[in-house]
Formats: C-alpha cells, sequence, structure tokens
DNA sequence: CAACGCTTGTGAAGCGGTGCACAAGGTCGT
DNA sequence: ACGACCTTGTGCACCGCTTCACAAGCGTTG
C-alpha cells in the first residue's frame, strides 16, 4: 500500500509518459509481456535507462521474462496519477486554443478539456465542440464547480502573466504555457512552457551549423550528431 | 569573421532562443545594454548560466557595463541562423496543422510556412490563409520549388513514421514531430517530438505527488519544489 | 590620474543523469 | 530435480551541465 520509497529523478518522470505510450501500443497488439530491450526500441529509450527508470517504480518486473504489460502499464498510469481523469481549462480560444480543445489525444491519456475560457467578450458564449467558452472572470467560479486541476495557457504573450495571476489566484498549481511568455510565480506551482517558435529555432540552429560545417571541408570530421537524433 | 572556435553545448542552444527573446522584448523597450542579472530574470535563468552561454558566442559583453542589446541579438540570431529565413512545410491539416499554419509566432523569429501538405485527397486544393494545401504527393517537388529547410509533423501518430520517411528521402534533415509517434529516422537527421499530452502527463505527475505528500503531514518536508517552478 | 564600483568571463567543485557490465534471480526444457 | 538460458535490477565510473566564487577589466568619479 506504500508509495514507493525512492524519490523519482526528474528525467524519469519525463520519460514515464513516453513508456505509457509505449505500453498502450503493446495491449493493441496482444502483447503480455515486454523486455527492458524492446520497450527501449518503442521509445527511443536506451535499455539500461528503461530499466533504471521503472526500478524507481518498484519492482514490477520479473527476471527472465521482462514486464507483464498491463501491470505495468497501470503502475505507470497510477504512479502519474493518470486515474485521476484531471479537469482542465484551456484559457485563449485563438487558433491555438481550438485546435487544443479539439485535439483527441488528451482524453485517452488521463485528461479531459473540462472548460474554455476567454477574454474577448465577443468570443465569450460561443461553442467549440461540445463546450460554451466562458470569459475569464468566470474563471475563480469555474475552476471550483468542474475541479479544475490543470490550467493550459493559449494567449497571446503580453495576456499570458495576467492569466497566470488568475489560475494561481483560483488556486490551480500546474499550468501549462503555450505562450512565449516567460512566467513568473509562487513557489510550489509548476509551470511547463511549450514555446512552438523555440523549438523550430533549434532546429535552425543545428541546420544552420550542418550547413556551415559542409561548406567548410576541413573541419568536417562530425562531432557526434548522433545527440541530434537520439533527443 | 570567424565563427566562435568553442563547441556550444546542446543546453545552451536549447537556451539561445529564450535569451534572444528576451532581447527582442529589451529592443522594444529601447533598452541599449543590459546586464547579465537583468537577462537571467527576464527568462527565468540563472545569471552565471546566462554569462556561460552567452560566453560560448564570443566576448560580446563589456565588464563593468554589461551587453550591448543590439549587437547581443544580432550575434544570437546570426548563431540561429535567424536571418535565413528558413522555409517551412506542415504536414498534415487538422486542427493542429491549420493552427500552426495560422500562428504569427513563427515569421517574427526567422521562419515562413511556404507550404501546406495532406495525404486527404479532399483536404488537397482547400485554401488556408494564403496558402493552397497540396498533397503529400507533392512533397519531394514542393520542398525543391521552395527549397524548404524544415517539416512539421502534425499528423495523426500511425500516420508520421510514413510522412518522417519521405521528409527525409526529399532531402530534409529537420523535423519538428509533434504526433505523439516516435520517429526513427537516420542518423544525422534532427528530430525534435512536442508531445502535448506528454506536457500534461508530466504536470499531472507532480500535480498528484503533491496531492499525496500533503495528505500525509509527516512527509511534509517539500523537498525542493522550487526546481518545478524553475523548470 | 588614481581609486573605486560594477559586471563580465571563467576555473573549479558539485550534482544529476547516463550507460556499462555483471550478479541475482527467475523460467523452461529435459 | 537440475542445468542452461534469459532478463531484471543495480553498483560504479563517466560525462555534461550547473553553480559558486573571484580575478580581470572597463568606466566613472573625485
Amino acid at each position: 500500500m506504500a508509495t514507493a520509497p525512492r524519490r523519482i529523478p526528474d528525467a524519469t518522470v519525463a520519460r514515464l509518459p513516453l513508456y505509457h505510450r509505449g505500453l498502450l501500443e503493446l495491449v493493441r497488439l496482444k502483447r503480455g509481456t515486454v523486455a527492458s530491450e524492446e520497450l527501449a526500441e518503442l521509445t527511443g529509450v536506451n535499455a539500461a535507462k528503461v530499466r533504471k527508470d521503472l526500478s524507481y517504480l518498484g519492482t514490477y518486473g520479473t527476471r527472465g521474462v521482462g514486464y507483464d504489460v498491463d501491470n505495468l502499464l497501470h503502475q505507470i498510469g497510477h504512479e502519474l496519477g493518470l486515474s485521476e481523469n484531471w479537469p482542465v481549462a484551456i484559457v485563449g480560444i485563438g487558433n491555438l486554443g481550438r485546435a487544443l480543445a479539439a485535439y483527441g489525444g488528451f482524453s485517452a491519456r488521463g485528461f479531459r478539456i473540462a472548460a474554455l475560457l476567454d477574454a474577448d467578450p465577443a468570443k465569450a458564449g460561443g461553442r467549440v465542440g461540445a463546450l460554451t467558452v466562458r470569459s475569464i472572470d468566470d474563471l475563480a467560479a469555474v475552476v471550483a464547480s468542474e475541479h479544475i486541476a490543470i490550467g493550459i495557457i493559449a494567449t497571446p504573450g503580453h495576456a499570458a502573466q495576467g492569466v497566470a495571476e488568475r489560475l494561481v489566484a483560483a488556486g490551480l498549481r500546474s499550468i501549462l504555457n503555450f505562450s512565449p511568455a516567460v512566467l513568473v510565480v509562487p513557489e510550489g506551482v509548476a509551470v511547463r512552457r511549450v514555446d512552438l517558435a523555440v523549438e523550430l529555432q533549434i532546429l535552425g540552429f543545428y541546420q544552420h551549423h550542418r550547413d556551415i560545417t559542409r561548406t567548410i571541408p576541413g573541419s568536417a570530421n562530425t562531432p557526434d550528431t548522433s545527440a541530434i537524433a537520439g533527443s
């Protein structure tokens, strides 16, 4: 009944969803057990790392056999708090907010879009799928009545900090920020930032430097670009 | 004229876009110079880290004064290959693909959506903003004629690997993958994966564990949650 | 022109994560 | 029942990144 005693490293936490998805795939294929080697290949992770990661959750494997797919899936789901079916609110119903609201991938992975909010009075009252867009002023009421656990910010950058403060004031402690702004929040509030342009810029850097080194045949000793493909 | 001699660590590369955006903000505020301490606060990064990161680019700061905003912005932009104005193709014009196509943030950061592609014949020929959706079968021709440098995959997971292979076959070496699939690509091809559900699941983990430890008053010694807010 | 204050740039220590290599401990066939 | 085989779980060495602390260097002021 006791939770796993060990503290789980952040890097491992970030990979658990990956394993979770891989296991979902294996369930679909009716596979009963899986070896770390196979799960590693499926998720693009080193096999030793897979075993070490899973060992943090407890001893759920069987030596000589592998891991029971159903059981492992359940354990990881439990660790991620997936059974909670977290209600999520999206703030900012522009192009991105609408796309997120319509994205089917969330419900299959333990999340339910429970509310849509926007500051624009013209948008309030409009419908997106099965939900009605509400005013940001109703935030506190919506968070309470829908038991919202996680807030997604999909506003322009200049509005993000203000929205974050209102989310925190409403009691939320988990924020997913799609705006390019860097949020300042009180200690204890978790923020993850996904900046679409940043991802492109990182790719741009490597592309640019590949181009440069290719035009300089002298220094073409390929300094381990495998790290790129591996990331 | 020579490029900075030192190899730039991956972790630093991932932060350069952050600094770049912070500097854009400072330009807007007409600030002439900026100290590492201030840039650190603006980007949520440790000041020593800022200095070390910038030192990889060369010596662009002035002791006792700080960094010249315009110059530093230019240097980082150059390092990121930003002046290239990379032409980008989006494959998969569903909700997410359309939102990405309409996202204004790209053009301001050195990227231009130059082509939209989809496998669904019903979608080909349709218009999104100023662009016409083309068939995925035209991929090679489009990449060549538009000089596409980066491909964005916004298809469902089951189609992603196939699309990736076609992108690589067309000569692309940089892929941004929004599908939940883990792509297998040849060495030398850079892939970055942004899984929206994964980000939520990571938040779910921390939320879940906060809830657990809060209900167990004994172990409430707050083991450095600043790492959460800091990430 | 010299002394002072401020900020950079970096040596070095510390930390977390990775990956190897192997013992421990199962299963399966005979 | 026993031995061969397989896969987990983990100790350990390594590596890259982070962070501190401070000397070096620039501008400014008296």
